[in-house]
DNA sequence: TGATAATGGTGATTAATGTCACTATGAAAA
DNA sequence: TTTTCATAGTGACATTAATCACCATTATCA
């Protein structure tokens, strides 16, 4: 396994400071999560800031009655706004997160962060921009929800989903879709069809082509 | 009109600083604003930050065919999280803000905020908790649009605005209202006769009394 | 005062989505 | 191999919201 350092060095360009990566190396801890494992949930107390190394992790929003709603996908070289404002303001979550393929993360301790925000600038920065991506993360699933219908909102879905595995082929159900989208599985496969005979995707059993 | 020093000490008791509340002075400009007037629109400039003095700012999400969606309001006390996002990576707006009522804002000039974060350890807690207390808010909305129908929303709609302008008489249109849920005239008149049967509101022309 | 515009009430219709019921098929387990 | 389960296809119907059409009332302005 490289060392902190390194992997922070590689995945995160915005961090590199000598202090700053001395620290992340002393205090930060490297963890691997197999595809699905939860790292938060609604409700837990957040002690961990995550600065992901590689896969993805799709964040979540719940309703009481369970139904979900994807908000967006974090990779590489990003990190978890909601765990920034709880962590420094020692609030529950409130979202779910969950690995969407294997990832390796660094888990960086709450109560270092903000003492880093007057020390490095460098880091300063970083936790702005983090600020500024997410909240426009945010903005763009309002509209999606807000503004879109169904079907476009599943094939901007698809794509989304098929960028961040990297990979044309989806192996995944209508019903998971359907949950992720708080919608259900009838429109969803009725939707799939509709892409299917305009020739965007191509469907199999447990299995979405995006054509793109 | 009181010293900027007073009033920012008045409404903001969180950045209490002597350093800060000079520098606020030196560099913060005391405006007004009539209820109804831009402050900020979609894909302009944002030079200044808005310190919120009194009355009541509402934010709101447009799409290209110029439909919108309100997010929340800023009151006395509070900043908008966009515009430091915005100044902070010299970004455009990615949303609209409107005086909700007659409202007195400090300005502060974009190109300092980023040196207060790391001279004034109170700057850069009052910025965070900005950001936690807008993101919170951005996760609100989208609750409100991808989970509840449109009565709920409409209540919701009620309830916020009349708490914001303190006061249980709103003096708005119909037409007004479905513009900022996103819905048409009609739907905003079926549903508000539904809360009137419901005894939860009563209707009159340009008027509504909310009864909670 | 009379004309015009803004506001809002309401029926009829359509579109989008959700719900229910049932079937078919392929995969996994007994 | 047989059984069982997960997956998905689809018709019928219900619900929510949007759209269209039209009218009534009130306010404003010429």
């Amino acid at each position: 396994m490289m060392s902190i350092s390194k992997l922070i060095n590689e995945n995160f360009p915005e961090l590199r400071d000598r202090g700053l990566a001395a620290e992340i190396s002393d205090s930060g801890r490297f963890i691997r999560v197999k595809e699905g494992e939860k790292l938060m949930d609604y409700g837990s107390e957040i002690v961990h800031m995550p600065l992901l190394i590689s896969g993805a992790l799709k964040i979540l929003r719940m309703n009481k009655d369970a139904s979900e709603l994807i908000l967006y996908y974090l990779q590489a070289g990003e990190t978890c706004a909601m765990s920034l404002t709880c962590c420094l303001a020692n609030q529950k979550s409130e979202i779910r997160a969950v690995a969407e393929e294997d990832s390796e993360i660094i888990l960086l301790p709450a109560q270092l962060l903000d003492s880093w925000m007057l020390k490095y600038p460098t880091w300063k920065n970083f936790v702005m921009q983090t600020y500024q991506a997410r909240f426009v993360e945010l903005l763009n699933a309002i509209d999606s929800i807000a503004f879109k219908k169904m079907d476009e909102r599943l094939l901007q879905y698809l794509i989304d989903k098929s960028t961040i595995n990297n990979n044309h082929v989806l192996e995944t159900t209508h019903q998971k879709i359907a949950e992720e989208l708080n919608s259900t599985r009838e429109v969803i496969s009725r939707l799939l069809k509709q892409l299917e005979n305009q020739e965007k995707i191509e469907l199999g059993r447990n299995r979405i082509v995006v054509k793109f």
